[in-house]
DNA sequence: GGACACTGGTATCCGATGGGAACTATGATG
DNA sequence: CATCATAGTTCCCATCGGATACCAGTGTCC
């Protein structure tokens, strides 16, 4: 049984658990698409940008610092002109890919199940006496 | 080439992409908790709030809603005294559940490697000229 | 009959977060 | 001197998340 800093064995349905911070982290949708868009290799800033469809630059600087700031991204600047500003994975972003990626393709492969705007349970409804 | 509503093959990096939503919903913290508090079978809404450590009443309410709505839980009431309301998994929201196990899983392996609040990056770190 | 408890929520308030648009800094280029 | 490009920052506002309080309906206890 692995114990933490936490006392307990990590588990991310305990509030306290640091576990708790990281599915938040991870489990947004804009770290889940900008760590998959620098699985192929490092990449700028405005590229990302381009790829996260619809991102706002003050989004996306705030996703990526806290990407950084948990070690999943590595941030370098090039000083040249105009300047160049590379993200990449670290080897822990690398593996925290993975369980993203199947995300993100369980999506895709299941859209056409998902019902389109569906009726809500009124009160009344889906009642068994 | 599976083309669709959007006009496009599927792909979660288009914003007008259904897949963007679908995307938004899964990855998020407490749609994660509360699918996987209900893969064991139907739960109360008193139970799933008891698992998911420090959720608020509103802020399930909100997240069971949305996940009944896209047609991943069901929600049944059971008119008995007192008030009696289930919670289970649709056949959709069962699959769903094995990205975002896989996941929660990843994060608790995982979170060992994580470095504690970091050092970000100031504007001269990590600089190559 | 009145007080209390149980269940599954709402109502309210407030600070944090997300999103859009505009603006900045630096230095090359025309 | 104006313009362009890159990588953001700043501002404002709408929405969301979270905490606390409260409610409705019914059964039980005293």
């Amino acid at each position: 049984m692995v114990t933490t800093s936490c006392g307990k064995p990590h588990d991310v349905y305990a509030a306290a658990c640091p576990c708790r911070d990281m599915l938040d982290l991870l489990a947004n949708k804009w770290s889940a698409l900008a760590l998959g868009a620098l699985e192929d290799g490092p990449r700028r800033f405005g590229a990302i940008r381009t790829r996260l469809e619809g991102v706002s630059p003050k989004v996306l600087t705030a996703t990526l610092r806290r990407l950084e700031e948990h070690g999943l991204v590595d941030r370098t600047v090039y000083p040249a002109v105009p300047l160049h500003v590379e993200y990449s994975l670290t080897e822990l972003g690398r593996d925290a890919c993975e369980p993203l990626a199947l995300l993100r393709h369980w999506v895709v492969d299941n859209i056409d199940r998902f019902p389109g705007p569906a009726v809500l349970s009124d009160p009344a409804a889906s009642v068994r006496a």
